[in-house]
RNA sequence: GGGCCCUUCGUCUAUCGGUUAGGACGCCAGGUUUUCAACCUGGAAAGAGGGGUUCGAUUCCCCUAGGGCCUGCCA
């Protein structure tokens, strides 16, 4: 476990999303970076809604939200803050920076911003509002916004824990609305004031707002506050490195769920797109408290790739208890149209073991379990009727039915496996002899684990009714 | 168009000027083997291009190319 040291402040930080949707992928490694770096070291990670939009954000988004981050094992410190509700909070610094001269009324109707800024952007200069400088006694009587006075001259610097120091020519950074003509906060403003608030020492969020990063301390710099760690980690893009917008396309974590993965496989895997710690792999959760830090957090953007994604959600499915792992994949399987009674939740129980190794994803249990729900007769599929039809095949089937009519072969995998070696040798044959055609009646050709496995599984009763079907 | 960021195997990454450029996924071959996996062994596979700085550059600087983000009275 690592410690802050006693004499830094407590580290704080905070996951913002606003609730237009799911809880995409990028947002959940923000989120896990946030919750990680907090944990790791003593320190608290809160959650707000950036709720301000009203007419974009619901309730459900909200909620899928929530659900999405307690599925991954994110959990928040105190009630999650509603942005929306701090609108007078907002409202009362926009006055203070009008009062101080940061800010300034600005009576711009939308035609003439439009066409004041098309006409900066066509001379290449910096888009300034007439109303900037002029003499407020001159104000008409008509709807303001309140733009935040940005300095035009020299550079703002943004340092950086993952991008390092970034420059910014003011010239690039114009007079933005802090409050709109409809009395509301906008976003630049809200996250300044929210940030501070909340006492939030660590900024991590996605690269998409490291511009906003320097317009956000300009304003930190005219409140007089002190300005947080920015932290900006790289975008996250698809395998073919289009962008994953947050808006489009991105599936959210619980389509991921839905796909058979466990939170902590998608966890591992987030963590080590962008982040590495030397050549481990699979980072258990505590390990990845201990040792995650920002600054090694990579500054290039990293593709997906579901096919590590599966290697190491197969790692996390093999560490599952049995009853674990027969728990969570029961709903997949009835998805599937597999309903369990009893006995096959049973059966399902005593493969457990050797399934989980044969399975990337809680999906995959549907086919590499098959053989264990199919109900007699088997329908023998492919190639699996040839051993079956081959010379002796009978004979062996009924070698193989008198020797696990026994009771006493029952008591493990290891006294099944034992019992067909000791027929084999018996019998002067390769194991293959027996095990070919043992299979086929059993599973009917379809995927399954080792024969005694097999046998175990399913049990003496349906073993020699499966063998039976094939020897009458 | 402008501002900013990024660039090591196909993908995720290691490398804090001197390495046979390492690991992982995927791929190929072999082993194990009663199917499918898992597992084990081996292999192919990378410093975008061009200039500098330096005894020496993947590493530092510049340019080019490519990709991304932002450029809203959205967040």
């Amino acid at each position: 476990m690592s410690h802050a040291p006693t004499d830094q402040p407590p580290v704080i930080t905070r996951f913002a999303p606003s609730p237009t949707g799911y809880l995409h992928i990028g947002g959940a490694r923000t989120a896990l970076f946030n919750w990680l770096y907090a944990r790791g070291r003593g320190g608290k990670f809160l959650l707000r809604i950036e709720d301000t939009d009203r007419a974009r954000h619901t309730e459900e988004a909200v909620e899928a939200i929530l659900d999405g981050l307690s599925w991954l094992g994110l959990d928040w410190d105190s009630d999650p803050v509603s942005q929306y509700a701090n609108r007078s909070r907002h409202v009362e610094i926009a006055q203070q920076l009008l009062a101080t001269g940061d800010a300034y009324r600005c009576y711009l109707t939308p035609e003439e911003l439009a066409t004041t800024r098309d006409q900066a952007k066509a001379d290449g200069v910096r888009f300034e509002s007439p109303w900037r400088n002029a003499d407020p006694a001159k104000a008409p009587d008509r709807p303001f916004a309140i733009r935040f006075k940005a300095p035009v001259e020299g550079a703002t610097l943004v340092d950086d824990a993952i991008q390092g120091q970034v420059s910014f020519p003011n010239t690039a950074l114009d007079d933005l609305i802090i409050l709109r003509s409809d009395g509301g906060p906008t976003y630049n403003l809200a996250v300044v004031v929210d940030d501070h608030d909340m006492g939030v020492t660590h900024v991590i969020r996605g690269d998409d707002h490291l511009n906003n990063a320097a317009r956000q301390q300009q304003i930190y710099h005219a409140l007089r506050w002190p300005v947080p760690v920015f932290a900006h980690v790289p975008l996250i893009h698809g395998a073919d490195g289009a962008k994953l917008s947050k808006r489009h396309g991105a599936l959210g974590v619980e389509a991921y769920r839905d796909m058979g993965y466990l939170s902590d496989g998608l966890a591992n895997y987030l963590l080590r797109l962008g982040w590495s710690h030397g050549d481990d792999e699979i980072i258990p959760r505590d390990k990845a408290v201990e040792w995650f830090d920002i600054s090694k957090v990579n500054k290039a953007p990293a593709r997906l790739d579901l096919d590590k994604l599966n290697h190491t959600n197969a790692h996390y499915i093999a560490a599952l208890t049995d009853r674990e792992f027969a728990e969570q994949a029961i709903p997949f399987l009835n998805e599937a149209g597999i309903i369990l009674d009893d006995e096959l939740t049973n059966r399902l129980m005593r493969a457990a073991p050797s399934l989980k190794t044969r399975c990337a994803t809680l999906r995959d249990v549907a086919t590499a379990g098959e053989f264990l729900f199919i109900k007699r007769p088997l329908v023998i599929e492919g190639k699996a009727a040839k051993p079956l039809k081959k010379e002796g095949a009978r004979e062996m089937l009924e070698a193989v039915a008198e020797t696990l009519a026994q009771k006493d072969a029952w008591a493990s995998t290891e006294t099944l496996e034992k019992r067909l070696q000791v027929l084999a040798t018996d019998r002067n044959v390769g194991f293959g002899a027996i095990g070919a055609p043992a299979r086929a009646a059993l599973t009917g050709g379809r995927p399954s684990p080792g024969l005694a496995e097999v046998l175990y599984a399913l049990g003496k009763d349906e073993v020699l009714a499966r063998i039976r079907d094939h020897i009458c």
